[in-house]
DNA sequence: TATGAATGAGCCTTCATTCAT
DNA sequence: AATGAATGAAGGCTCATTCAT
């Protein structure tokens, strides 16, 4: 409010461009790509109303760049297989797998809104998601098929394969976007890095378990 | 509020609520609390636009008394162990414990919401869940435990039990509320009764395999 | 401004809309559709910036159903042939014609917008107008050709008819539509019911010139 | 970019000018002044955004520029007394008048506007246009004025002159400024040069016949 | 009791204009 | 001299809610 006035010189196309993107990415994840306001967001990135348009024409498309923008930061802060050889074996990177999937999608860092704002499109699919499926996650289920066709001893292509990398990936999933139903029921609040820890182990211990016994028995 | 002069034919006034609570469930699955207009609930209840207010006071109240009915109507349409003896075995028990929660997430008749009301409480949770937890999740949630305590051998209050009964709840959840992605992934589109079937089989299959599994083996 | 509290209680339905549609009818008439603020409008009615979502739709709709109800207002003020019976002889029928219409169009009084409306029509016209055509100007154009072919001799259908018609019409029609540049030219303002009396006379007289010497004569 | 070295031919700055101008010209013929945005014009002219406020100050003043540029062009394009000798009848010279006023009038080439300019122009005047009616059309006036004067052997500045004189002008303006409705009626669309070469004769043919028998009689 | 006309805050978007570069 | 990013007022429209009937 007062002169500040050091503020507003650095505001060169790109820098205001990327204010809007983060501002936009925390209030969509907050309240959702409707509930949001284009003045909360300007507000927020210290930008005129009329920026938004400006910069990315409506509401709309500034939304399908913050999804973008969001999942390219996400995969770049946690890679699949952070910190695991190539040469692994199929349970170590399934570990690697599961943990990076969790620290990736409970990130609530401010500049962080990848998992929220998964979890909405998910309930509310918007034109962006096709084109999200296929740059992003299609290319991550690759990876976890290939890990659990390893693991299962069955073509890639195997319907099992689907299945279980579905129950591997459910599981990660659901301690994020039940979040309110767990931790009422356990009465403990959100997750921290070490509960995430355990939270990996848990996930991964279940599913080897069930995958080493699961080829030799018909249902 | 006060007495509701009680003798009263169940007539037009109730016959009104009921049509309101109905198209309200319809119109909130649909687009969320916030999206749903008062004015195209009261249209397909065929009532009047002041009708949710002179009713429930206001839409927020009318969406906590439509969780409430859904939750209450799905209960009742797939209880969690149809069919099933109670001495059967514990494995039977899960088994039927899945089927009847894919069928009760999955049904998508017009009258029936809860799974869709569930997902959207789940992205912005209203004060309405706390009640619900208490009054329909927890209960269930520990027949789950009971089924799993049972499988694994441990104790009720043992933290295995919960991480597992997760591990099979996110199962059934997943499908439901990662639809949009895995429909695009497979190429299939939404859950048919046949799929429901097949799903269940894999989700009972895939927990036993490895709870039977679990307890014996360090991390 | 002051209490006038009367002026709100008679506020049925009916009263409401028909001061919208009189304000909105000044107001397209003076600054045109495009550049009417719905906000203006309602502050004129003395009704609420919603009022006209409300009744009409949208600002498109209220301005169709001004538009008729214009020319059905003027039409009913000023009859194409107030005053002459029925087998009075063309030339004082057409007489009447001409007299009517300028008073219809040069009528300003606030609740009269007919003229302005038709004016800026003619400009951009609108989805209104073809309606507008088949209804008001066919049939009244249809009267005018009548009296036309009577004085000219020839068959209604004959080209003749239709050019000495326009002919007439343009006539009366220019010192409306040009107006600041006749006023300007003639350093007089504009036209009172003395001057619309002199200008039908004029009209009335060159016309009839000029299709007596018509039919004899080859370019 | 680089230095442009000063010595420029009338280039650039000229050159931008004019293609404001045009441009300019083209888009409030279109849509009028104010539904004309600045950045389709300058979108058009393959100007900077800025251009228009830089070359002319603000929307209004070179709304003005546009209105003189046409007027001239006009003028310059379809001369009043083209292919008329200086000598020739008064007939002749009307007959001159009147096929170039509709000309001008009717002229939809892109780079013509002036027609479109001036109904606009009739039904929101801007202070331009008293300079334009002393600079243009006054003038053209005087022109019309002797020759009616001529035809009806009356002196320049009796009354009937200017009122004959407007009524051949009004033919002529009609079949521009009421052209949607005229060709509704008729079933035609817009003018082609055939159209404008018979209406040009109607309407010589009908102010002449009308002229030739107006002095001698009283209304 | 039940209605529906009326309310006014708030939404996204557009626009001519400005100003630092 | 010329640019274009940024501005902020104002536009049409939607909505849950109220209140006189």
């Amino acid at each position: 409010m007062s002169h500040k006035p050091e503020i507003k010189i650095p505001a060169s196309q790109d820098a205001t461009r990327q204010q809007l993107l983060g501002a936009a990415g925390e209030v969509f994840a907050e309240v959702g790509f409707r509930n949001a306001t284009v003045r909360e967001i300007c507000r927020r990135a210290g930008a005129n109303i009329a920026a938004i348009n400006y910069h990315f024409g409506d509401k709309e498309k500034l939304y399908a760049e913050v999804l973008r923008y969001a999942h390219t930061r996400a995969l770049e802060k946690y890679p699949a297989f952070q910190g695991v050889a190539a040469d692994a074996t199929a349970e170590q990177k399934l570990r690697a797998f599961v943990h990076s999937f969790l620290l990736r999608i409970f990130d609530d860092s401010p500049t962080a809104c990848h998992g929220k704002l998964m979890s909405r499109e998910m309930i509310e699919p918007t034109a962006a998601l096709d084109s999200l499926v296929e740059e992003f996650i299609r290319p991550m289920a690759g990876q976890l098929w290939k890990i659990v066709a390893d693991i299962l001893g069955c073509p890639l292509n195997d319907e099992r394969v689907r299945l279980c990398a579905f129950s591997v990936v459910s599981q990660c999933v659901f301690y994020h976007h039940c979040g309110p139903v767990v931790s009422r029921l356990s009465g403990r609040p959100a997750a921290d890095a070490a509960a995430i820890e355990k939270l990996a182990a848990h996930i991964t211990k279940f599913s080897l378990a069930a995958m080493k016994n699961f080829s030799d028995k018909k249902r």
